[in-house]
DNA sequence: CTGCTTCTTGCATGAACAGGCAAAACATGC
DNA sequence: GCATGTTTTGCCTGTTCATGCAAGAAGCAG
């Protein structure tokens, strides 16, 4: 049996069950689980498949399950960047958030006792701010946009028009010193772009594998930057970069 | 059974029902309650549900609370009300569907191959709608309102005069033959009374405890129902007068 | 208050895992 | 044909992960 072929077989699987077992499919190909689980090794690396204890499942067919995966994905450093995002904050500000995991992990973290105004086209980061009895919540409508898990288009930017904040946290972007912060999608860029116009500060929290990477449509420069949250391991010649260009770093 | 399968299956459980039993779903699994007590505990972290007593409910902001509180006991009633009210739809049609547990029922019970257009101010409306593939998903930004868990104010009103619909699922009321539907909160009815100008028809579905009360604030008349969603055990003579202004009554 | 259920925490166990190593199969060059 | 290098594969070793069990804490109902 070729390597290939099994590759194959498992694609097929996947695609008509939506997940395999290494065991299973050992006995299958007759061979051992360690070549099993080298192929599917090999497949996850290629993103055909997204690798789980006992076996796999398939990666990306439905918009649920990206977002599901992205947020499942570094939780724990999420969570922590996201307690060092909401030590930024001071009672009666007011802020714009927009989406992305790591903006719905801060918006958990707002302590219930914190009053705030916060403006947001996340529906996530709107439902996460529900329950707190102290902030104003105010939602910027429009198209909604499963795959961003956010409110875009021209109803959002009007919408985004009319208010102000002292702080926008920006989510789920690239960020490359050169480039300054990109996004993913046009429409996305749009709002974003309107919500830094509105603001007096930008905050940006990010994870490692977000640095200095960038994605087609820009959003700001790196000078834009005020409060830039990363992780302890952070690259710090790429943190340099983005600190001589008047952002403050704050390490989660 | 793969722990990623589980999660996914409480995902699409509580999409289809609001809630989840600890118990049940180790029968279900074959797994003991403590797995699946850390499952809901990953998935609460990760943002995708709320733990409660006994189990977890959907993170969905006002289904949480009301579910909780207020109907805890009439859940299965709603879900009947919105079986038969779903009934109604038919594929391509564009609504308005404002806020209120009913109406979170509805859109919960909408099937995935349906293709629609919806408007809502309600987050919990949104939050079951946004996994539906074939649903165009329109959310009226505004003041977020927690009690109400839906966006009222000027904004809002705004956003409702830039669209139209077929029909209005029309929530959370009071419904009284001579009063007609009147709402709870002034700026709540505002936008209900936008929706209504807007729409070409009038759905609402109530329980029997809705029936015959009245709220201080008028939204429209009962000759502006086009069809009444009810119990099999609401009182006749109330519906025969409801039918005598030209509603349809349909029975859950 | 009392008794019951549910929940969290810590722990032990077995399954699944990654990396290193060596043998076998295969290809390549002389 | 023979030697050499590469790829594939299975096995071994230590590590990580998922799970069930037990004990104590917390929540709920009567």
């Amino acid at each position: 049996m070729l390597t290939e072929e099994r590759h194959q077989l498992i694609r097929d699987q996947l695609a008509a069950d939506g997940k395999v077992l290494a065991g299973e499919l050992a006995s299958r190909f007759g061979v051992s689980e360690d070549t099993v689980r080298r192929d599917l090794r090999e497949l996850a690396k290629a993103g055909q498949l997204r690798r789980v204890y006992g076996g796999a499942v398939a990666s990306a067919p439905f918009a649920a399950a990206t977002l599901g995966q992205r947020s499942r994905h570094a939780v724990e450093e999420k969570t922590r960047l996201a307690r060092a995002a909401v030590g930024l904050l001071s009672a009666g500000q007011s802020l714009f958030i927009d989406g992305g995991t790591t903006n719905e992990a801060i918006a958990r973290a707002i302590p219930r006792d914190m009053e705030l105004t916060v403006a947001t086209n996340s529906l996530g980061v709107a439902s996460a701010l529900t329950d707190l009895p102290l902030v104003e919540l105010i939602v910027l409508g429009g198209r909604y946009v499963p795959d961003l898990g956010t409110c875009v288009g021209a109803d959002t930017l009007v919408a985004v028009a009319q208010l102000g904040a002292d702080l926008f946290f920006l989510g789920s972007c690239g960020l490359d010193v050169a480039r300054g912060v990109t996004a993913f999608d046009s429409a996305e860029a749009e709002v974003k772009r309107a919500m830094a116009k509105n603001s007096a500060g930008i905050v940006i929290a990010v994870t490692n594998d977000k640095l200095a990477t960038a994605a087609p449509y820009r959003v700001a420069g790196a000078d834009a930057i005020r409060h830039l949250v990363v992780e302890k391991t952070a690259p710090s010649a790429t943190l340099a970069d983005f600190q001589s260009r008047g952002a403050q770093v704050h390490f989660a």
